[in-house]
DNA sequence: TGTGGCGCGC
């Protein structure tokens, strides 16, 4: 009776809520071999992956008491196509757990999913597999396998298994074309080009993409032109090929001339604006584009982070959470360098609870968000067990520590992390400079700091204003007014009020009249409406027991309006 | 064919 019932409604496409009572029906009256159909029943309902589908899929596979190759490989199937790759592999290794043998249809969906997330150990344990099961002459797998060693870069091998094959098709074909355009190797991608029995559009698409990235923008053009149909590919190989090599007007004009424009046109877009600093031209687009993806979102979020505008990145961090739209690693990096940014520790821990609760992967990009995060509010702890937990510490991770310790005051673990890094030959950038300085700084280790300043261009690096700024505030505070004076005059690019301010600073501190004065007059000349700068000369006539110019620059000061911001933390209290 | 993490202190 139930079994007709349930053989009707499976005909249908089902509700959620449907299959759920079904499935119910199912496990209550012990009709286990209705829960294989009913699995892919729910696969071919969900028409498009939500955290909700994902969540309900994840439960019905969990309480399936009979799982079968059938319901497991087409849910690995419906992972890949909605590019949750992760959630594919893992569920390929349940499959094996259950001990059960994999099709060639599940080994090459997974296959697939390793490639695109560039999973290098667990495609090489499936391709053991395919010699256990016999599956090396399945023109499927082969090609998947051909695939997976192209993407993640072993060409040697990609290259062997394309050799060994006695049937390939025209997937075998493009997929090590574009393994040697991945790698860069131009030479041999147009050799395997010209060797093939037969092209279609992605076999081009894969030649302008190579000579694009390469910036031989011209030969791009000429093939994209010579092609005999073009798609979104073609157009969007050109748009990001201009964005590469920087002319992003020209990019535009393609994006604006191509027709059928798709989500990756305007990612493409959307991230060289967020590059070039101009928030505004990728905010227009992203309003301009109606179906918008979990990537759209990511590649906008990611924008508004990169660029300061941390509210807005969590504005709209917010709203794709209210569309039911998933959130990857990629959105919560850039939402947790929004809250660190803010100092908001309270959303940011929330994020955190959120990667554990939806069991998000944690990668070194996400966990050196978060390193950040702890390391600016004051859980230096925290940050540092993240720290030693990354599979692969770089230059991002340990900048962000030696940042992190600097202004926590660990002026000592940060330059022994500094050390670390140097013997790990990792080098420097300007930010990490900034880092180190700032530790050096705190402790007052003036000849260190010096050191390490004027040793800049050992690493290639060219000194900003703001390193300067720290430089003479350290000399400055240090009572070096002269040598820090010095310094601002051998300048060859142009100091900022922050750069006098931190001399005139110093002034006032150890009651130098002189130089103070000079460096006053130049904050003012710089930042005309900041009385602050005004106050502290004032301070140091007064210590020099000139009290009518004193007096007469509070008189200024008063007028002028006090603008001096009260001060204030950005963090927010964390309880003991 | 696309998306991510690090910038002084006033």
């Amino acid at each position: 009776m139930l079994a007709s019932k349930v053989a009707i409604l499976l005909a249908k496409r089902m509700t959620i809520n449907q299959t759920k009572q079904i499935h119910a029906a199912i496990l209550v009256n012990g009709l286990l071999d209705l829960e294989s159909l009913l699995v892919q029943q729910i696969i071919n309902s969900a028409s498009s992956y939500s955290y909700y589908t994902s969540h309900y899929i994840k439960l019905v596979l969990n309480h399936v008491q009979n799982l079968d190759v059938f319901s497991v490989a087409s849910t690995i199937r419906f992972y890949s196509r909605h590019c949750q790759f992760r959630e594919a592999v893992n569920l390929y290794g349940k499959l094996q757990r259950c001990g059960l043998s994999p099709s060639t249809f599940a080994v090459s969906s997974a296959l697939k999913a390793c490639a695109r997330i560039l999973y290098r150990s667990g495609g090489i344990s499936i391709h053991a597999q395919v010699y256990k099961y016999g599956f090396c002459n399945v023109v499927y797998v082969q090609t998947a396998l051909v695939d997976f060693y192209s993407k993640v870069g072993n060409m040697d091998f990609a290259r062997s298994i394309f050799n060994e094959m006695v049937e390939k098709n025209i997937v075998s074909w493009n997929s090590v074309l574009g393994g040697y355009v991945k790698s860069g190797d131009l030479t041999m991608a147009q050799s395997v080009f010209d060797e093939m029995p037969e092209k279609d559009v992605i076999s081009w698409n894969s030649m302008v993409y190579g000579y694009a990235r390469m910036g031989n923008i011209e030969r791009a053009y000429a093939l994209f032109r010579q092609m005999p149909e073009r798609s979104s590919a073609s157009w969007n190989a050109m748009i990001s090929g201009y964005v590469d090599c920087g002319k992003i007007e020209l990019a535009r004009s393609f994006f604006e001339a191509m027709g059928q424009k798709n989500n990756v046109s305007y990612i493409i877009l959307i991230s060289a604006y967020s590059k070039s600093g101009d928030v505004e031209s990728a905010e227009e687009l992203f309003g301009k584009l109606h179906k918008k993806d979990q990537l759209v979102y990511n590649a906008m979020i990611a924008c508004y982070a990169q660029n300061s505008w941390a509210k807005e990145a969590l504005q709209l961090f917010n709203a794709m959470l209210r569309l039911d739209l998933q959130p990857d690693e990629m959105t919560l990096a850039s939402a947790i360098s929004a809250c660190s940014q803010l100092g908001d520790l309270k959303f940011g821990s929330w994020i955190e609870s959120f990667i554990h609760e939806t069991g998000i992967q944690m990668d070194d990009f996400l966990a050196t968000s978060l390193i950040d995060l702890y390391a600016k509010c004051g859980s230096i702890d925290k940050a540092h067990k993240l720290f030693h937990g990354l599979k692969k510490k770089d230059l991002v991770a340990y900048t962000a520590m030696i940042l992190g310790c600097g202004i926590n005051g660990r002026a000592k673990d940060a330059i022994k992390l500094f050390d670390e890094m140097m013997n790990a030959e990792i080098n420097p950038n300007i930010v990490t400079i900034t880092g180190i300085l700032t530790a050096y700084s705190h402790i007052g280790m003036v000849e260190e700091a010096y050191r390490c300043f004027i040793s800049l261009q050992k690493y290639g690096l060219a000194p900003s204003v703001d390193h300067y700024a720290i430089v003479v505030d350290l000399l400055s505070r240090a009572g070096r007014l002269e040598e820090a004076h010095g310094l601002i005059k051998s300048m060859s690019i142009q100091p900022h009020a922050g750069v006098w301010g931190a001399l005139l600073l110093g002034c006032s501190l150890h009651n130098n009249l002189e130089l103070g004065e000079i460096a006053a007059t130049r904050c003012i000349e710089l930042e005309p409406d900041s009385s602050g700068y005004l106050s502290l000369l004032a301070n140091i006539y007064a210590s020099s027991g000139r009290w009518d110019d004193a007096e007469r620059l509070r008189k200024g000061v008063e007028e002028k309006g006090y603008n001096k911001l009260p001060g204030c933390s950005w963090m927010e209290e964390v309880k003991a």
